[in-house]
DNA sequence: TTGAAAGCGCTAACAC
DNA sequence: GTGTTAGCGCTTTCAA
């Protein structure tokens, strides 16, 4: 007998060959039957199939990568799991993926760009066969390993017209739009709770949106108007202390995004100062609890899940997979709610103006 | 010449061949010095590494991964990344995976266990080393493919106890703790507005604990009082509206997570019945919204993060990569806050007898 | 300490 | 339509 005759009798998974043997084929016969059955007599394909379910078979994908050089498996490199917009749109990426028969690899580099780099790596030696990153903003290295490995890869989160391959929308034009808002609903003094702009270049394009759209108005932001908090409702509740503490005191807040808001809006009820009476909030994202808290909250909504659909679509597009063709530039939207309103001054002034 | 010369130059991606030839040693040796360092000469070790660090050399996972039989890779199945308590877990489980070296793959089935099934089949294809699932409720096919492949596996969000891998808590005991606590604040007629339970026996083992714990207080739960809505905002209100409909109107209801808990609370504040005065509410998970919400919302603590990276622990422990001891059975925790009192029928029965 | 050789399980020419 | 053969890139005995 040749060397291990049937091996599953050790306990062992069966191989190919075990089924190839069951069947009283060729391990190549075997292999076609399976994943090729268009080139095989359909009396074999079935006798194949049939000894492949009698024997548990499950293909060695480890092994078929090898020659095939391709894992079916695509890497997405994220800041956090831990933030629903993340969430949501690596959801909707892995769902679509999954139609494709892709996996899906998930790792967080929380907001640490070197750290993004190394799970970039890592993912390249585990074969994957695309990658997605959030934003624009990458380390140098980072690159060089997606172009020394020829890796198709694709930047979420962030659109930029040209042939750059990302998937997302404007962010300083989202930071615009809420900021003019405020501007035409005639505020003037100004406090921004951004999150934390490091390794996140989405964030501050927002940032510079803002800073943009006031600056255009001429009214000034002054660096002691910004404060960066993490990403938490208590981020949004700290901020929101020390901006109150400001002179003048600012009639809009801007938070990096809706988690900051609520806790901002949290804190404001604590203080019983009322919103959007003496201050009106925004949010950023447009999260599903933004539309139900109390107030309702002023937000720009992202189309999350749109962003890993298409994302997902792109990189199978660059690997042949579909034909479908990416939204790559996806739509914005002011979300005006209750938790904006015009400055109080304002409306003394339009009174005594009347008077 | 050999075969293909430096084959860099042809723009592939450098082999550990091109990486030996390079340092003018064999490749088995290259291979030494890359990941076994110890057993090269120091010198031997150095050049090795700096050729490699030259030819931008990233290892081949998949061809290592044929030889070692092991991928350092985990799967979890879970199913959805579109609701916190699962991407909070999965975050926590990739956090200490990653420090471990390993890397995870992340597959939603939407609470379909077929798809389940297929997608652990998926996973033991790529090679993983260990599999996460979540609960305890799984297709016999899942089981088989699971030993078949002798696949180290841990079952989450789920507590029982024995030598059964599982990592999280009693969600039965969860039922019976938060309905306990409304049964003797006095309430009598209960509504529950349960989330999906097919395919969730999580779910379905709360629902069980509110049953019991009602049972015991021989307080009546009728089927028509338990509505089954998607976990949702829009599910909360929805099974709310139906409820309230209901004769007797139940005083307090019972949903199945805080979404569902806020979905209900929202509907009660556009219908002006004033929570907790009127009707009680209740969720499950305390997610950081439940607590900032307007009226806090009573709830049951899970350990979201400490499921996963204790699932995470009993993963790598069974691979051998660490000593550290699983906490297989987490705490839970009642946490009340204001959108419960005692029913008013009570008080004013009170009252009367006081009268 | 290093080199030579075998082989992990599969697919893909290439023959027949 | 099916079998034969040669690797994919790596690790790992086994010798030297």
């Amino acid at each position: 007998m040749a060397k291990s005759p049937v091996r599953r009798s050790a306990g062992l998974p069966a191989t190919l060959l075990d089924v190839a043997r069951h069947a009283g084929v060729d391990k190549s016969t075997a292999s076609r039957a399976l994943s090729n059955p268009g080139r095989v007599a359909d009396k074999t394909a079935a006798r194949v199939r049939k000894s492949a379910g009698a024997l548990g078979y499950v293909s060695h994908g480890v092994a078929r990568a090898l020659t095939t050089r391709r894992t079916r498996t695509i890497g997405a490199v994220i800041p956090t799991l831990d933030n629903a917009i993340y969430a949501v749109s690596t959801h909707s990426m892995e769902g679509r993926l999954q139609r494709a028969g892709y996996m899906l690899f998930v790792a967080s580099h929380e907001f640490d760009l070197d750290v993004e780099a190394t799970l970039v790596e890592a993912m390249i030696s585990r074969g994957v066969d695309g990658i997605a990153l959030v934003g624009f903003e990458h380390r140098k290295k980072t690159f060089e390993l997606l172009e020394r490995a020829r890796m198709p890869y694709v930047l979420t989160w962030n659109y930029r017209p040209g042939k750059l391959p990302c998937v997302g929308f404007d962010n300083r034009e989202a930071g615009i739009l809420i900021a003019d808002y405020l501007v035409r609903l005639g505020h003037r003094n100004f406090g921004v709770i951004a999150g934390e702009i490091r390794g996140n270049d989405r964030a501050a394009a927002r940032l510079a949106g803002i800073r943009e759209a006031l600056a255009r108005a001429r009214i000034p932001l002054p660096d002691t108007s910004v404060v960066q908090r993490p990403y938490s409702i208590e981020g949004g509740r700290d901020g929101f202390s020390i901006l109150l503490g400001k002179q003048p005191k600012p009639t809009a807040i801007l938070c990096g995004n809706d988690i900051l808001a609520i806790g901002a809006l949290h804190e404001a009820r604590g203080r019983h100062i009322p919103v959007p009476d003496e201050v009106s909030i925004t949010g950023f994202d447009d999260t599903p609890f933004a539309a139900v808290f109390e107030p309702s909250i002023t937000t720009v909504h992202f189309p999350m899940a749109e962003v890993g659909v298409n994302a997902a679509i792109h990189l199978l597009n660059l690997l042949g997979v579909t034909d479908e063709v990416p939204e790559r530039q996806l739509p914005l939207r002011l979300v005006v709610r209750d938790s904006t309103l015009q400055p109080r001054r304002l409306e003394r002034t339009s009174a005594h103006s009347l008077a």
